[in-house]
Formats: C-alpha cells, structure tokens, sequence
DNA sequence: ACCATATATATGGTTTAGCGTATATTTTAA
DNA sequence: TTAAAATATACGCTAAACCATATATATGGT
C-alpha cells in the first residue's frame, strides 16, 4: 500500500496507534508483547494495529525467534520523521504518553526477565 | 470541543482539510469562496469541513461582510504548529497542495475582482 | 511429534466519517 | 422589504474504522 499525506496523518489518528509510535520513537524497537504491556490493550488490537502501520511502511519490522520487533521505519519522509519527533516532543513529557513511557520502562529495567512473561 | 492529540491528527488525516489548512498556512487567512474555488470542492463540502477544523480550535474566523475568513489559530499548541509549518515545507512544494496554492494565487492576482465571483 | 508461547488474522457487529442534495441563515444592496 | 450572494446546516445514505472474540500460524523446547 502506499503512503500519501493523508494517510499518514490517519495512521496517527487513532490512540493506540499514536502511543505504539510515540514509545517507538522513543525507544527504538519493541516486541508485540512490550507494546501489549506498556499500552494495557489487548493482544490482538494492538497487533492489527501494528499492521496497519506495517501495511503503509510507517513501521518496519524484525523477528529473533519467537519474537516480532517494530520499530519507526527510517527510510520514511525526511518531513514524516521530523513530525513524529516534534510530536513526541510536544505531548511526550506528561500525561498518558509519558506514563507508557514508564511502564515500558519499568519491565525493561527487570533484568533476567524474559521479553514477556 | 476539547482537542487532543488523536483528534488533531484525526483533522489533518482528510485531503480536503489537509489542502485546506496547507492553503491557510501558507496565505494566512482566506474566505471560503477562495478555499471552494482553489480546491475545487463543492461549498457545502468546504463549510462542513471548516465547521469542524473551527469546533476544535484549530482554526479561527472572522466576519467581514458577507464574507467569513479563516486561518490557523495562532494560539494552538506550539507543537501542533510547527507540525503544521513542518507540514508545509514538507509537502508543499509540489502536486497538488502547490496545484491548490498556484490556483489560488492566479485568482488573487485579478485586481478589482471581489472575492468571489 | 507435541505442547507452549508469541503473534497474526478472520468474523460479525457497532460506531463514526464523509458525501451529495436540499434548505436555512446572514448580510448587503436596491 | 425583497432579492441576491455568501455561508451554514440538515437529512439520508454509503463506506470505512474500530472492537471483542475466536481461531490460525509460526517458533522453540521437550
């Protein structure tokens, strides 16, 4: 599928899809699961949405094993990135955001914990 | 209305308000029969869409006449208008978000042609 | 081969968004 | 006060988005 300005802000539209990318444009990449946890949805929403994001390459994705990697795909518009990063940046330090920022961050810091448990 | 972050997105992730607000970013205020003539869009279709960039602060009005002018709340968060000037200079400079801004530019240019003709 | 874990997809239903057409409102001018 | 222009809203419809639940697929370990 392909990526038009109006899709890309459509892509960013929907909360859950809005915080999954804000943790990602934090983080680097994150698994299903981490997402899954940070966020308190359920598996297979944030996994559709995941999708989505996949679909339009806003999100590139790895696999090591069981696990599926996101992250923010890099190759996107130079301008696309750039909106991504002032947002997280604007709306990253408080609220909702931020407190997905420290649950993610947290689990992370249990170390020997495997990625989901 | 309050707005949140979804839901400003949600505003730009329209074509018809994406050119409308590229226009308006660029111009500073425009009436609506500049923003039907430039975009090509029916009026109802234009109002509709300006009625609700307006319910959500996004974008102010004022009456001169008959004529109702719109533009970009300069009082809107400071992160949602560099994303909105980020947009611009990201997108502006070709298809049709220049196509819209050249069209409104020739008609512009017709001294003594009041606004809407 | 079999099971458990992680992730993806399919299905059915509900809500929301957008559109065209028709009509209402506001303002100006005669 | 009537008409015309500019703009806004209402209505009925269609399509798209989102969700919860159930199920499928893929991988690793035993």
């Amino acid at each position: 599928m392909n990526l038009n300005n109006e899709t890309f802000f459509k892509m960013l539209s929907d909360n859950t899809r809005l915080r999954a990318l804000m943790l990602m444009q934090r983080m680097g990449e994150l698994c299903v699961c981490e997402l899954t946890h940070a966020l308190n949805v359920s598996q297979p929403k944030i996994s559709r949405h995941l999708a989505q994001l996949r679909e339009y390459e806003i999100v590139g994705t790895r696999r090591d094993g069981q696990w599926m990697y996101y992250q923010i795909n890099p190759e996107l518009p130079e301008w696309t990135l750039l909106v991504l990063q002032q947002t997280l940046s604007g709306i990253g330090e408080s609220g909702q955001f931020y407190d997905d920022f420290v649950i993610l961050n947290d689990r992370t810091k249990q170390i020997n914990v495997s990625c989901c448990t």
